[in-house]
DNA sequence: ACCTGAACACCGTTCAAGT
DNA sequence: ACCTGAACACCGTTCAAGT
């Protein structure tokens, strides 16, 4: 008296695709997934679909187009933003939040970039900047340059994750070698800075122009 | 005795394709037509064969890979940034720099996303990099500031050019109708904003940005 | 309602071969 | 030295059809 409708037999080599019932959010998890462990360049709908063990024509039934997909795959990176107690002080909340994006966008990987291409609209990332404005209001700057400030802040954190890059270490090692071989003549102020940009502590880097952000405002 | 090897005869469907003898520049120059025509979706090494007469294999022997093109094109972009006199005062001449970025960034297809992407090498961002510094140690900022400060901008024109996006008539209209139904109690510091932000004069707001952080210099 | 089979119109890249 | 023919291993997307 076996169970009828039981797991399949063992012998079936049934490996990686487990198969959950498939969902708009199971795909953008997948999707997520697939993008950390392959980058932007190797998230297709084929081997995502692969993944979730389906056939890819399957992924348009729960998501209309690979541009959809990677909004929503934007904005559930923007769901992992830290949105600090309101009751902090307004320099705390805005260092917190600055802080976590740049965390959040280093935690996945070649999400800087999705996020350069697709400003997220989504409600997560409404809340992020309802936060961040509110944040920008309580240290008295006016309506207007509330708006005008979000755009700097935020720009500033992703342009500076896009550029610290996906840098192999090769790649570093040959920035270095170009950095210190730099023709003084040319480029007098950029061979000054040169030992400083061959060794450069990118945590401290952020940070000082976090602070000097916030301190302006 | 007419000449052997002149023109084709006239009859010839010689419509497009001029076929210039080929080069590494004219594939570049050429990219970058395609580029400002169709967007970075839309070029594609096959089109771009297309338009210079030529089979698509043929590029590869002027140009290692696509990644190249575009690393190529990152360059060119770059050489059209404005460079200053640098007997001119500091501010003057980062102001220069920012306003003359955004122009070339607005003035490419999807240049900006290119920029993001790969942070261009050569000579040409070398040179903006060089005088952008030296402002920045004219305007009596240490090495160490220097180099974190020009993350800081050009982060943020990268960014604000970025997110003013390739936005349609009808995404931006769809964008204000969105902002204007907020949920007051939801995004309350948002919802105060929205009327800015429906008609967001981005000359006026980028402006603003410049002179906030020039002014904090 | 949800998924598949099969196809369409593309991609980037390689490589032997032509001139 | 410079370019082509022809192929390889992929893409995203659609659509009739199955359950």
């Amino acid at each position: 008296m076996a169970p009828r409708n039981a797991v399949p037999p063992a012998d079936a080599a049934d490996a990686a695709p487990v198969r959950v019932r498939l969902s708009r959010a199971a795909v953008v998890d997948a999707a997520l997934d697939l993008l950390d462990d392959v980058g932007l360049d190797g998230l297709t709908t084929r081997r995502l679909a692969d993944r979730l063990g389906v056939k890819s024509a399957s992924l348009y039934y729960h998501v209309r187009d690979k541009g959809q997909l990677l909004d929503l795959i934007a904005e559930r990176i923007a769901a992992e933003i830290e949105i600090p107690d309101p009751a902090l002080p307004w320099r705390t909340r805005l260092d917190t939040m600055l802080t976590s994006l740049r965390q959040v966008l280093l935690a996945h990987r070649d999400s800087a970039v999705i996020m350069a291409e697709r400003t997220p609209r989504g409600p997560a990332w409404l809340a992020v900047s309802d936060a961040a404005v509110r944040a920008l209001l309580d240290a008295g700057r006016s309506p207007e340059e509330a708006a005008a400030l979000i755009g700097v802040l935020v720009g500033y954190v992703t342009g500076y994750v896009l550029d610290s890059g996906p840098w192999t270490e090769q790649e570093l090692a040959e920035h270095s070698r170009r950095l210190a071989a730099l023709p003084r003549d040319r480029y007098p102020a950029l061979a000054r800075l040169a030992p400083l940009l061959t060794d450069p502590d990118p945590e401290a880097q952020f940070r000082f122009g976090v602070d000097f952000l916030l301190g302006a405002i």
